[in-house]
DNA sequence: TTGGCCTCTTTCCATCGTCAAGATTATCGG
DNA sequence: CCGATAATCTTGACGATGGAAAGAGGCCAA
């Protein structure tokens, strides 16, 4: 597919491999056992090579954060589309696709929801996971019929992304399920979606 | 209260002046800009000398997360008592309580919720979290005389948990309320745990 | 007093991120 | 085709880090 047939000075995609040597690294070794030279070396370049591709680490690991959101919103599109039926059971798919993605890339998903990630291309991602968020909560809404203001209506969106956010960021921590096996945990992470879905298309109701 | 009335070869605490120092400097500089001879330097002792109080780096964030874990259970029970009223009540208490630690504390909450402190007795502060919160939707669905199962009890403290975590946790990355002033802030953190709590004493009736 | 033990310092090592300079290769106008 | 210019990669160096080793200083009980 790609072409080394010379292993010459020059590695001719550099900038790709290091990304996908960081990615591996990063959920091998940890945010903080992250090695810019070890990248390197996995890449089969000298450790001073990935400057002229990512000024610092943090440009590399925002790089990946930043790739890391689009595959997180395109996991979020599948699983939602996969779902159909209405809008109530898109947002259950939009969640399961959120905790797919998470599961899948435990330390990117940390990385991307950190501090230590505070870059504007960064958060710029995570604005398209608000964006769909926020277009299945008002979906859901819809196709339940409920009315809601918009005060409300943004407080159901708060609150749809904070219960599928927490559910997978603490059972990543072992917090939830520890013991239990990835079934168990797929049925209890479904029943906290359908949990939220409900209060939210049961939002005007009161 | 402490005497230093000799400042000589020996420090006198060390270890509790490392935690100190420490607990600043993670909140200043982040989980990745921690590092242990700043700690020592500020402590005024050489580089060396936290090696004999704690066996590694590791050791001190470690330990900074289990007296963090302390002080998150007191912040629960304090408001939840200040709450008073209903079962109810007292779980949004909870809540409450939760999220003004984390807000108070946004590095060593991330810290104590990140597997990089993965020790047992980082993980025994944090099942005291999960027995009062459990404890707290068990009082909350009695007070609503919500009958449920074991099973859904289970998963209503699973939900009631991750909808708080999520939610303080999106709003220390600005992920919900980036501009909003701290007021509104507060609001729409009583919001989603108002929505919480009545999503789980409601959770029989269906 | 004295010997042992705990605390802290000094020194050293491998590794890290980053910078500067040089070597190698690609590109492109002539 | 060829040579200059730019892009890419290597080598070497610097200061900082975490940790290990060895020694100096102070405490306390026998």
């Amino acid at each position: 597919m790609n072409r080394p047939k010379t292993r010459g000075y020059h590695h001719g995609d550099l900038r790709e491999a290091l990304v996908a040597s960081g990615r591996k690294l990063l959920e091998e070794k940890g945010v903080r056992g992250f090695t810019l030279r070890e990248c390197a070396r996995r890449a089969e370049v000298s450790h001073a090579a990935p400057a002229h591709h990512f000024a610092s680490m943090d440009d590399l690991l925002a790089e990946l954060a930043m790739r890391g959101f689009k595959e997180l919103s395109a996991s979020m599109t599948t699983e939602s589309e996969r779902a159909g039926g209405d809008g109530t059971a898109q947002l259950v798919g939009l969640g399961v696709g959120y905790m797919a993605f998470a599961a899948a890339n435990p330390v990117l998903f940390q990385l991307m929801f950190s501090r230590e990630a505070n870059r504007l291309e960064v958060a710029e991602g995570a604005s398209e996971i608000r964006r769909l968020q926020a277009a299945a909560v008002d979906a859901a809404l819809q196709s339940a019929d409920t009315q809601v203001s918009g005060e409300v209506r943004q407080r159901m969106r708060d609150f749809a992304w904070a219960t599928m956010h927490g559910f997978i960021t603490l059972v990543l921590e072992g917090e939830i399920g520890g013991r239990d096996s990835s079934r168990g945990l797929k049925a209890r992470g479904l029943a906290a979606l359908a949990a939220m879905a409900e209060t939210v298309v049961r939002s005007g109701g009161r």
